[in-house]
RNA sequence: GGGCCGGUGCCCGAGCGGCCAAUGGGAUCUGGCUGUAAACCAGACGGCUUUGCCUACGGGGGUUCAAAUCCCUCCCGGCCCA
C-alpha cells in the first residue's frame, strides 16, 4: 500500500502545497518535520495526529523530525487565537519539552536501526535563542514584507478585533516558524513540514523562506482540523476545560479509553482513519458495523482500544476495556476483590480511618473530599439531582454512609454523574 | 504624551444609584430518553453554619441611608492624533 493512497484514504491531506509531495513521501527517503509546541508537560489528543502522521510516512521511509517548540514557545503562536496568551518562562518550556520527548518515543522510530528514517527530535530554542536581533532582521525578516503578513488569515481576525489586540511579539511568530524550516532545511535537508490546518500560513512562510534564500523547493502538508459532529473542537476545549493528555498520570487510561469510546458514531470513522493503523477493509467493515449495528458500539470499541494501546500499551488498553465493562453492565458487589481493584484500579483514590464510620459519613462531606464536587453547595446538588452513588447505588442527603456499604468491608466506590469515579478505602 | 471608548460571573454580553449574586445566549454539570452516543426534554450553575449571612461587577479611595451603576486616582486594553 503506497502512502499516497493510504493518505487519500484517511482523508489526511486538507491542504498541500503541491501535488507531487505525496508521489515523494510514497517513495520514501523524504525529511519531513512537525512542530509541537510544549505548553504543557505533556501532549494531548489534539496532537495525536500529528504523532501518527510522523509515524506513518517514517513507516513508509521517510525520516521524521518532532521539532519541539523550546524557542518559539516563548513568543506564543496566535495563529487563530482570540487573546494573546500569557508567556511562559524558559525554565517551564524546557521541563515540557522533556515530557515530550518521552511520549514521542512510543510513536517514533528513535533508534540506530531505523537507518536512514531514524526519527530526531530537535529544540528550536538552540537556535532561536541564540541569533541576534539584527542578523534576524536582515536575514530573515528582509524577505517578507508586511503587507503580505497582516493578510493572512491566521492574524486577521486579531487585526480586526476592537477590544484585543496583537502585540509586534506575536505578529513575529510566523517569522521565527518560517526561520525554523530554513535550518531545518539547511541542516537536515528537510523539505516537508506537516501541521493542522491552523499552520497553513506559518508553512507557506517557511517553504517561501526556503525558496527564497536558498533556491530550492520546501513543501507543506496540513491535515483538517479535529471536529466534533457539531463543530465543537475535539478532545480539547479553548475554555480551560479539561483536555484529554497522553500523560497517564494526567489522563488516567481508563479515563482515555472511556472517551474515545463515547465518541458519537457521526465522528467515529474519521477518528478510526486518523488514529489508527488499522488497515483499509477494516476500518470499512467497522463504518459499516456503525451504520448497520450502532447500539454496539464497534467501531467506537475498536477505536478506544487500538488508541489507548497505541498510546499505554495493550495491557493497560485490555484493563481499561474491562473495568468499563465491569462499571457499567455488571453489578460491582459481585466482583471479587481482585477484579474491584483492577476496575476501579486507577480511579483517584483516598485512604478514611474506619472510627470515621461508625456514625456514618455526611454524604455531603462524602463528595467534597472525595474531589467529586468543588463546595459543599455543589455536592448538595448533586445529592439533590439524584447524581451521587456509592458502589453503584444513587445516595441522597440522608443516606447514612456507614461501613455497612463497604464492599470486601473496605472499599466504597464513589460516583458523581455517568463517570466521575473516586475510591474511598477504609483502613 | 493628548483625545475618545472600554475593562461585569468559565466565555460573550445586558445592566448605568435601591426591586442585583446581577436579564439573555453559549459552555459546563446533573437527571430523563437511549446505545456508557448524538439530538431532544427538564433542572442546576459564587460561597456558607442557607427563610439569613458573606464575597463579587479591573485595583485603591470617596460621595450617599444605599454604588456594578456617581466622583477621584491608579493599572490594563482598543481606536485616533503627536
Amino acid at each position: 500500500m503506497k502512502l499516497r493512497e493510504d493518505w487519500q484514504f484517511r482523508g489526511l491531506v486538507y491542504q498541500a502545497t503541491d501535488d507531487g509531495v505525496l508521489d515523494r513521501l510514497s517513495a520514501g527517503g523524504v525529511t519531513a518535520y512537525i512542530g509541537f509546541d510544549p505548553t504543557a508537560p505533556s501532549l494531548h489528543l489534539g496532537s495525536l495526529m500529528q504523532l501518527c502522521n510522523l509515524r506513518r510516512l517514517q513507516m513508509a521511509g521517510n525520516r521524521p523530525i518532532a521539532l519541539a517548540g523550546g524557542g518559539t514557545g516563548l513568543i506564543g503562536d496566535p495563529s487563530f487565537k482570540a487573546a494573546e496568551r500569557p508567556l511562559l518562562t524558559a525554565e517551564k518550556l524546557s521541563e515540557n519539552v522533556e515530557g515530550i520527548r518521552e511520549q514521542l518515543s512510543r510513536f517514533l522510530d528513535f533508534s540506530p536501526s531505523a537507518g536512514k528514517s531514524q526519527a530526531l527530535l530537535l529544540n528550536n530554542a538552540d537556535w532561536l535563542t541564540t541569533i541576534s536581533l539584527t542578523d534576524f532582521l536582515r536575514d530573515v525578516g528582509k524577505h517578507f514584507t508586511v503587507n503580505q503578513m497582516v493578510a493572512k488569515d491566521s492574524v486577521k481576525s486579531r487585526l480586526d478585533r476592537e477590544d484585543v489586540g496583537l502585540s509586534f511579539t506575536e505578529f513575529s511568530y510566523m517569522l521565527l516558524q518560517a526561520y525554523d524550516f530554513l535550518r531545518l532545511h539547511i541542516d537536515q535537508d528537510c523539505t516537508l513540514q506537516l501541521g493542522g490546518s491552523d499552520q497553513w500560513g506559518n508553512i507557506t512562510m517557511g517553504t517561501e523562506l526556503v525558496r527564497k534564500v536558498t533556491g530550492h523547493s520546501a513543501s507543506g502538508i496540513t491535515s483538517p482540523l479535529l471536529l466534533r459532529a457539531d463543530g465543537q473542537k475535539f478532545g480539547k476545549s479553548e475554555g480551560g476545560n479539561e483536555r484529554v493528555w497522553l500523560d497517564a498520570s494526567l489522563t488516567s487510561p481508563f479515563a482515555f479509553h472511556q472517551f474515545l469510546l463515547n465518541t458519537d458514531d457521526a465522528t467515529t470513522p474519521a477518528l478510526l482513519r486518523f488514529f489508527t493503523f488499522l488497515d483499509h477493509e477494516t476500518i470499512l467493515e467497522l463504518d459499516e458495523a456503525i451504520r448497520t449495528a450502532p447500539q454496539e458500539r464497534r467501531g467506537q470499541r475498536a477505536l478506544a482500544n487500538a488508541v489507548v494501546s497505541l498510546v499505554h500499551g495493550e495491557d493497560a488498553a485490555r484493563q481499561a476495556e474491562r473495568a468499563g465493562e465491569a462499571l457499567f453492565s455488571e453489578d460491582i458487589a459481585e466482583l471479587d476483590e481482585a477484579t474491584l481493584l483492577q476496575v476501579v484500579g486507577d480511579a483517584p483514590s483516598s485512604t478514611w480511618s474506619r472510627a470515621e464510620f461508625i456514625d456514618g459519613v455526611d454524604p455531603v462531606e462524602l463528595l467534597v473530599r472525595c474531589d467529586l464536587a468543588k463546595s459543599k453547595g455543589e455536592a448538595r446538588r448533586f445529592l439533590e439531582q439524584g447524581g451521587a452513588y456509592v458502589n453503584n447505588v444513587r445516595i441522597d442527603a440522608d443516606t447514612v454512609v456507614d461501613v455497612t456499604r463497604a464492599l470486601h468491608d473496605r472499599y466504597l466506590v464513589v460516583r458523581r454523574g455517568r463517570r466521575e469515579l473516586h475510591l474511598v478505602v477504609v483502613a
